[in-house]
DNA sequence: TTGCTGACCGACG
DNA sequence: CCGTCGGCCAGCA
């Protein structure tokens, strides 16, 4: 029978509720909440989650989010030109040539975490 | 219903 | 070193 989408147990609501987990001064990868979630391939639905996040009443900290490089990959989708870059730095993550410094110091993977 | 897209990742040359 | 390609899967026309 057809799932209800009136009940969203899906992939997106647990998307968000990864990237809310995420601790202050810290950052993850797509890839990683993606295999957090068991669907290490789709890691591309993560970053598409963040794109449908703003249509959620809460805020997602969809900036705390990057690619495995480190990269602000999904910065154009944020309002002005760096909010994404400013939202990092206020809190306290090194953001140079959109690229977050030492990423790997900041990195949170929940799987590893949470695990 | 099918087909295309996409804020990625890893492999290959 | 860097550019390119395929794969993965959920949402939308």
């Amino acid at each position: 029978m057809s799932s209800r989408k009136s009940h969203d147990d899906g992939f997106f609501s647990r998307v968000y509720e990864v990237c809310r987990l995420i601790p202050y001064g810290r950052v993850t990868s797509y890839g990683a909440i993606a295999r957090y979630l068991g669907t290490a391939g789709s890691s591309r639905m993560v970053g598409w989650a963040m794109n449908n996040s703003h249509s959620l009443p809460d805020f997602v900290p969809a900036h705390k989010v990057v690619n495995r490089k480190g990269m602000l990959t999904g910065k154009h989708h944020f309002p002005g030109n760096n909010m994404m870059q400013e939202l990092l730095e206020s809190e306290g993550i090194p953001v140079v040539d959109d690229v977050i410094v030492d990423f790997e110091k900041y990195f949170w993977d929940p799987v590893r975490e949470l695990e």
